[in-house]
DNA sequence: GTTGATTCTTAACTTTGTCTTAACGTTAGT
DNA sequence: ACTAACGTTAAGACAAAGTTAAGAATCAAC
């Protein structure tokens, strides 16, 4: 399994550039706009690497930065900043924000490559790793595409739109089948089995009289 | 099957020389004029390989290269590119802009041959290929022209506009049948057989209480 | 217009895979 | 150890898609 790269830069040619190198280099990567977009895109990717760059509409780098690093949820997750000035960097050094480097703009690639390198190589990557695409009605588990049932894509669905946020049994009866529709006490127990089955033991927890919740 | 080849070049003589030869040693090729007709082709034409002049009007080819590496689509294709002068080699050296590879002009055609069997003779090239020209309103299959009847070609240019994405059948109704006809349950499945029976199975696939998708 | 050919839709039936159930086994908390 | 809650399994019900042929609609050619 790959390392998982997230680029956040609002200028597209930086982006792409990068993003390419990277798959190349055998990388998954996904790219963000601005810190806003790059904090929900986190959530779900869970990046071993985020690059960052500091200057940024929206939400600059340095306070994305210090949100990820607010949040604890992103506490093994490195940080790489993106600056196109010394002025910035200086900025950087002061404000301590958690940031593990910084690069200079324009980036040389064989220096981006080697401090990805020497960042990552410590890092076991290959944990479970599991990503649904709603669009294209697809799960994606550790890269291979898994293709499922309309009532298990919409169970997996729901309770991976909230990470490690508690689902009762009943709030899944609603959301799932509806209000109207009654279904035996053990149709939600088949069909987390079956999800269980094809994407592991790993992501779905049962809280014993209450219900589910999915472990990012 | 044989392997796809672009070539992108300005000057007619070239790219008739390199056509010619390329041609003769058993490869399916195709040329554009520009960067801009390079893109055009290539999303239909899904050449395993580019050749790709530096120095173009309209679009040039470092340019031509960033915005097919951008794409996503591209990242199994393999690019050349073709430069005159050795500054344009440093150039494109500097960039890194994701060609595997440059070649001087004037062109040594042994040695083109050499580089493009040396890239291609890794990449399996028989993979089925379907190729949609909504403009002829023709579909070429492996290399031979299928007409289809307008709603076979309407439903499959739906599909093949997103290579991936899943369409419910509510979404297929509505952009090829459009909002006010009504028709029955089983018209789209009479649909996507004849076009299976006419492309092959392995092109459109069911995803069972929600829709179809095409295989890229 | 009439003809003939092609395309499109419908309807009846078959097949396929999903969803649910029910019976039984296992676990965790008291 | 007891028990309520969840896990597991397989079978059957069910719904959705596949198939086929026939007839309706469309279109082109004369």
């Amino acid at each position: 399994m790959a390392h998982r790269i997230l680029i956040v830069d609002d200028e597209e040619d930086i982006r792409e550039f990068i993003r390419y190198n990277l798959v190349k280099a055998g990388y998954e990567v996904r790219t963000a706009r601005d810190g806003e977009e790059a904090l929900s895109i986190a959530t779900q990717f869970r990046p071993h690497l985020i690059l960052l760059d500091v200057m940024m509409p929206v939400l600059d780098g340095i306070e994305t930065c210090r949100t990820l690093r607010a949040d604890g949820a992103f506490d093994d997750t490195f940080i790489l900043f993106l600056s196109a000035l010394d002025q910035e960097q200086q900025q950087i050094a002061g404000y301590d924000v958690g940031a593990e480097d910084y690069i200079t703009k324009p980036v040389s690639l064989s220096i981006l490559l080697n401090r990805i390198q020497a960042i990552l190589k410590r890092t076991p990557s290959s944990e479970n790793h599991l990503l649904i695409d709603p669009e294209k009605h697809l799960v994606h588990l550790n890269g291979k595409p898994i293709t499922l049932p309309r009532k298990e894509f919409d169970l997996l669905g729901l309770l991976a739109s909230a990470p490690g946020r508690l689902f009762t049994r009943e709030e899944i009866y609603n959301r799932v089948w509806g209000n109207e529709v009654i279904v035996g006490d053990r149709t939600i127990d088949v069909h987390i089995r079956k999800l269980r089955q094809k994407i592991g033991d790993d992501f779905i927890s049962t809280v014993k009289g209450v219900g589910y919740k999915f472990i990012g």
